[in-house]
RNA sequence: CGGGGUGUGGCUCAGCUUGGCAGAGCGCUGCGUUCGGGACGCAGAGGUCGUGGGUUCAAAUCCCGCCACCCCGACCA
């Protein structure tokens, strides 16, 4: 953790630390101002007080706020501006992986959740149902979608009716409800934005190889390359399987609090929702034949995902790749010729490439923005001010190390685009680094329940077992996923040698 | 669903024990001085104290009901 530049401010005293305290010292009963202290941090210390960190963050970076019905969320600006830049690198590797984006209604009839046994036990505590609409009561109850496998299957056999039909790959971006009892933003919320990946196969071996081909090329991928984040990735255990799946493969990431947060995730469906929604084709031999289907999804919890893996106490570090703003040209204040200077090298950066913006708004404190840009987690700082400038220079800053040095303004802007990518680096070993030092190699039950006080663990899956896995569940401790040794997929969580990674997880 | 708690300006809360003019900090508005690390001064705006009833000369404060939300124990991207 990177300490403050400003010497940890004593806090005001707790209420309630001594009896029923006020937050004043009292002498008889009259109420006296505290005396001047040191300026309060901005946000909560994350060794203080980590979920109230991770609030502080949402608020002052404004990124999300609670909505008016319990349980919702308000994604605002900032926030969503960093959920577009998701979409588009994910959505273009999907693309690259073949898929294409259609769209399903967000009503489905309740008969369709009840064709696939497991699936509507996993998904009915969750579901909200509309059952009025026009004034009138429904004939049959809506539900509000929790995941579209059920109405996107009901088409998937419509469409296919030869193999020539197949693969037939499909995504879309949308909101699903899930009837959240404990929620926090981003992390787990009734309503959610993701993207849902749908597909149907001619053969079970196809469908496997493309669902294990999305989760290594577009989610791995994207969290590695994007995000700076590392994941490990493997099979989930029955246990946590998804409801209606034959296998369900995971990206698993390390908070900076120790817990595990589950990124994306993708499905073998195998021929249950085929056999349930009738998608079959006709084989090249002329036989009538069931198809495969799979189904994979990633959501706003990313966003989650990136404040608790990346942010430290001075706020949110958002990596260069991901970034809708990647640098902050700050006129220091309205002086002679400096907004010209900063303007200019704004459209300097522009034009080399560089998602830049002005900040000129010398209205406001320097120290202030300085703080709001930290807060947002902009990678690169630029300051323009007089002083520098009469030396022909500016004071570039670092967001994820806050290291700062002066620089020339003459060449800087094609300096830039190197600068971000040595920050990008940085981000993701910086994040590897607290990952590996944060995964114990374990080899009893106890020994893993006490690593995952604070991290992960890694056991043989051997080891554990299904009754290990209970075991350890009673301290709210799961198996985030199996896999090999050398931290590939494994095709079955039998194979000898294999290795479950246990943590407590968001 | 079981246990604990809280409802007072936009936010965080004090005031309630012992009834007597509704407060503070932050935020917000205006003006001025500032501007290289969350600026400062002055002047302002903003609340039927969750809700319904009761007690009382008088209720944020006491009593009864209701509602909402938060925290801790079984499921989930």
């Amino acid at each position: 953790m990177v300490p403050s530049w400003r010497s940890p401010a004593p806090v005001a005293p707790e209420p309630g630390a001594a009896g029923a305290g006020n937050g004043f010292g009292a002498v008889d009963g009259v109420p006296v101002p505290s005396p001047p202290m040191a300026k309060a941090p901005v946000l909560t210390p994350q060794a203080d007080d980590f979920p109230r960190w991770y609030q502080d963050v949402l608020a002052k970076a404004e990124l999300a706020d609670n909505g008016p019905v319990r349980g919702t969320m308000v994604i605002r600006p900032y926030g969503y501006g960093i959920w577009e830049r998701m979409q588009a690198e994910v959505d273009a590797r999907i693309k690259a992986a073949g898929a294409e984006n259609a769209y399903f209604p967000l009503f489905i009839p309740q008969s369709y959740l009840t064709r696939e046994a497991e699936h509507v036990e996993g998904f009915s505590p969750e579901l909200a149902v509309v059952t009025h609409a026009g004034g009138k009561e429904l004939d049959e109850p809506i539900v509000v979608r929790p995941t579209s496998e059920t109405v996107i299957g009901e088409f998937m056999a419509k469409w296919v009716n030869s193999h020539r039909d197949l693969p037939l790959l499909l995504n879309q971006w949308a909101n699903v409800v899930r009837w959240e009892l404990r929620t926090r933003l981003f992390l787990r919320t009734s309503e959610f934005l993701w993207q849902e990946g749908h597909t149907a196969h001619a053969t079970e071996e196809d469908a496997r190889a493309y669902a294990l081909r999305i989760h290594l090329d577009v989610y791995q991928d994207f969290m590695v390359n994007v995000l700076a984040m590392p994941v490990y990735i493997g099979r989930k255990t029955k246990q946590e399987r998804f409801a209606g799946a034959t296998n369900t493969l995971a990206c698993e990431a390390i908070m900076r609090d120790g817990k595990a947060l589950q990124m994306g995730t993708s499905h073998e469906l195998g021929q249950n929702f085929a056999k349930a929604f009738d998608i079959t084709y006709q084989s090249v031999e002329g036989t009538q034949e069931m198809a495969w289907t799979t189904s994979w999804g990633s959501s706003t919890r990313m966003i989650g995902g990136l404040i608790m893996v990346h942010g430290d106490d001075k706020g949110l570090r958002v990596p260069p790749r991901l970034a809708a703003t990647q640098a902050v040209v700050m006129v220091i204040r309205d002086d002679d010729g400096v907004v010209e200077a900063a303007s200019a090298l704004t459209d300097e950066l522009r034009a080399a490439g560089v998602r830049v913006r002005l900040d000129d708004r010398t209205d406001t404190s320097f120290g202030r923005r300085a703080t709001d840009w930290e807060l947002k987690g902009v990678p690169v700082r630029i300051e323009v001010g007089p002083r520098d400038l009469a030396n022909g220079e500016v004071t570039v800053v670092r967001r994820d190390s806050s290291e700062k040095h002066q620089a020339a303004v003459a060449g800087l802007a094609a300096t830039v685009p190197g600068l971000l990518e040595d920050i990008q680096a940085a981000m993701l070993a910086e994040a590897t680094a607290f990952r590996d030092a944060n995964t114990a190699e374990v080899a009893t039950i106890d020994e893993a329940r006490a690593a995952a006080q604070t991290g992960f663990a890694k056991i043989p899956w051997a080891t554990l077992g299904v009754a290990g896995e209970a075991e350890l569940a009673k301290d709210a401790i799961t198996v985030r996923c199996i896999q090999r040794p050398d931290g590939s997929v494994p095709t079955s969580e039998d194979e000898p040698g294999n290795i479950a990674i246990v943590a407590r997880s968001y």
